[in-house]
DNA sequence: TGTACATCAGTGAACGCGCGTTCACTGATGTAC
DNA sequence: TGTACATCAGTGAACGCGCGTTCACTGATGTAC
């Protein structure tokens, strides 16, 4: 073969990261496939070698890009000191550095409406991955030894961050990061 | 004249609704010209005559659609005793129904993520309609005689309306919105 | 060891289509004479 | 009162372009003999 045989595997991880990213920088309609190619260095042509369609890589990079930034809180939070974690992930998931790079962010912020008019199949892959991450929400909550509902906190959290990426100006936008890590840690009870 | 005087900014005023509905249902780069003008009733030619761009459009399909469910808000709040205006907010906004029916709902919720993507021009208009909508939930808590941050609360309901209307199960989704029902009701301080 | 062949990841042009935008035109009306 | 004209909301075809998808082809490699 012309290709070390994990060649090919490694390209379609190169595809489905670039697309992850690009997804939540500019959204997943605006991303046409020769360019999505050509950013990854290959030509359009190539692209149904690796995917069934356009719909197919829109699952997966969705269901990928969330499942590692779960991974990646998990790991993150493995750092810091049991009854910390929580507030640790809300200063993380409501910093400005989280706000400015959605590409390596959240990705029910970034395209969660987007993603409820998607098919069936893209949402239930997504589904899966928001099941994922309000269990690690769950489980960080036991590790601190804190009852909160980890579905009102995974919204709290969400709604913030399009809030205050939708908001033309950093006052505004900064005051609901401010709301959102202020008012999200106090309704945690002991 | 051909048309009686009013006429004109009629048809202005019916593309700009139909166009806050779609956009709200569909997205917002979903929605093409030809085809919304043609689900007006109109041909896409006369388009130009009433937005100088689609972005035109755009901002202020999104500034009425959002200025319009914020006045119909407070329409119903009057309705509701004072001391149980907020819990009827909350309620309201959490219902199946405005999960269902994007269409006449929040504009953050439907399209907040993709508007932080367009211009400068664009995310100002909405901005001022953002303040607005925090502004009358200020003031809702206040003829409640309730302690809250406004911003959070708002935060909370529209992030709890995108993970209800993500996730691809009935029974995930009505969790969403039992959960930020109960959670934001309790988060309330008299 | 040297050559012919099979493999297959990726190329690049083409397809039909819908996009935003432009523009010459239509035709029903109110106005001027 | 009757006719010619100006107005202007809306029409419909055209533009260049990028879209998702298809497909015949390329060319570097490993394998067979």
């Amino acid at each position: 073969m012309r290709y070390p045989k994990e060649h090919k595997e490694e390209t379609r991880r190169r595809i489905v990261d670039k697309a992850g990213e690009r997804f939540r920088n500019e959204g997943i309609e605006a991303v046409g496939l020769a360019n999505l190619m050509q950013s990854v260095g290959l030509t359009v042509g190539g692209f149904y070698a690796h995917f069934g369609s356009r719909e197919d890589l829109v699952a997966e990079a969705c269901e990928a890009g969330f499942a590692r930034t779960t991974a990646a809180l998990r790991s993150y939070l493995d750092t810091q000191p049991r009854g910390e974690r929580t507030a640790a992930f809300i200063d993380a998931y409501l910093s400005p550095q989280h706000r400015d790079e959605p590409g390596a962010g959240c990705m029910i912020a970034a395209n969660g409406a987007e993603l409820a008019r998607h098919p069936a199949s893209t949402r239930a892959a997504f589904t899966a991955q928001v099941d994922a991450w309000i269990g690690l929400i769950d489980a960080v909550l036991a590790e601190d030894g804190l009852k909160a509902d980890a579905r009102a906190l995974a919204a709290g959290l969400v709604g913030t961050m399009v809030l205050a990426r939708a908001v033309n100006d950093p006052a505004r936008s900064d005051a609901f990061l401010e709301s959102g890590r202020k008012s999200l840690k106090a309704n945690l009870r002991r």
